[in-house]
DNA sequence: GAAATATCGTTCGTATACGAACGAGGACCA
DNA sequence: TGGTCCTCGTTCGTATACGAACGATATTTC
């Protein structure tokens, strides 16, 4: 580690051992921006990945409450509002109150919303694949396993 | 896959196989997740990671152009300028005009900084082992090594 | 049945993240 | 020298992300 430009004193030698290209989260981030802007060229600026999460959720599980979608697609309460309402701007989703629960708002996939999703699905496919291209197949799955075991 | 609420056709065969929670994209999401959380319990919710990976670039190399220090930390000119600009107004980090290069602006960590940095560097480095704790040790080592090959 | 507790959706504030556009300064070449 | 192109920092707009607080509704507990 080399000494800081304006650092009057030498850093710890205890702490020498850091350094941030090395740390998971630092290098993890970077992953995640690729991925992201591999997401964006394929599936194009007008959907975000988060959009597609719950797009995609709807699509293969049907409608829930909006807090339920939120969790399953991992966003918190706040997050997952702001997503819904711009779907629901794009009526791609549409809300109802739930019968059984006043509290609840139900969220589901527009007719429109089924027909768009279905037509992204392949492409959602690509991104996937050019995302872990750079790995041979045995490392997807690795990679895939021991990021699961770090949610 | 089930079928969409609101559908009335059955959705294509062959995209019966995307499952959103299988994605690369979505679990490194919420593996990214974990680690911020992670992040924000050891480090305190007055730093952010990218503020953190700001300081410990500063700190390890010294200052540089502001530009230059976002490539370094994986931020784009947009970003880092408002990471900068937060941790001015705490007088972590001090700037200056490149006097060989006036377009550029050289940032380097204060006096101030360069102790709180240093007081921080062992949390820093538990946030690591924390996020990573889950793995064997052999794995860490596999997981690093795979991500650094999607960036 | 009433009180304590939990969940739901909403709003606010702050912090990334980044595309796009802009003016100022620098490098390069004819 | 002048023109072209690039880089630098800045600003704007939009979209996550999430803590915190709030009122409304359900559930639990006694």
């Amino acid at each position: 580690m080399a000494r800081p430009s304006t650092a009057a004193e030498t850093p710890d030698l205890a702490d020498e051992s850091y350094d941030l290209a090395e740390q998971v989260g630092f290098i993890m981030r970077q992953a995640a921006q690729r991925h992201v802007s591999i997401f964006n060229e394929i599936m194009g600026a007008d959907l975000t990945p988060t959009q597609w999460a719950v797009l995609a959720r709807l699509y293969q599980d049907g409608g829930s409450s909006q807090n339920l979608l939120g969790r399953q697609t991992a966003m918190d309460a706040a997050t997952i509002k702001g997503v819904v309402d711009r779907l629901l701007k794009r009526k791609l989703v549409q809300t109802k109150p739930d019968p059984e629960d006043g509290r609840r708002l139900i969220v589901e996939l527009s007719p429109a919303g089924v027909d768009y999703t279905r037509e992204l699905l392949p492409k959602a496919e690509t991104v996937t694949k050019v995302t872990l291209a750079p790995l041979a197949t045995n490392q997807r799955a690795t990679l895939i396993a021991l990021l699961k075991q770090l949610r």
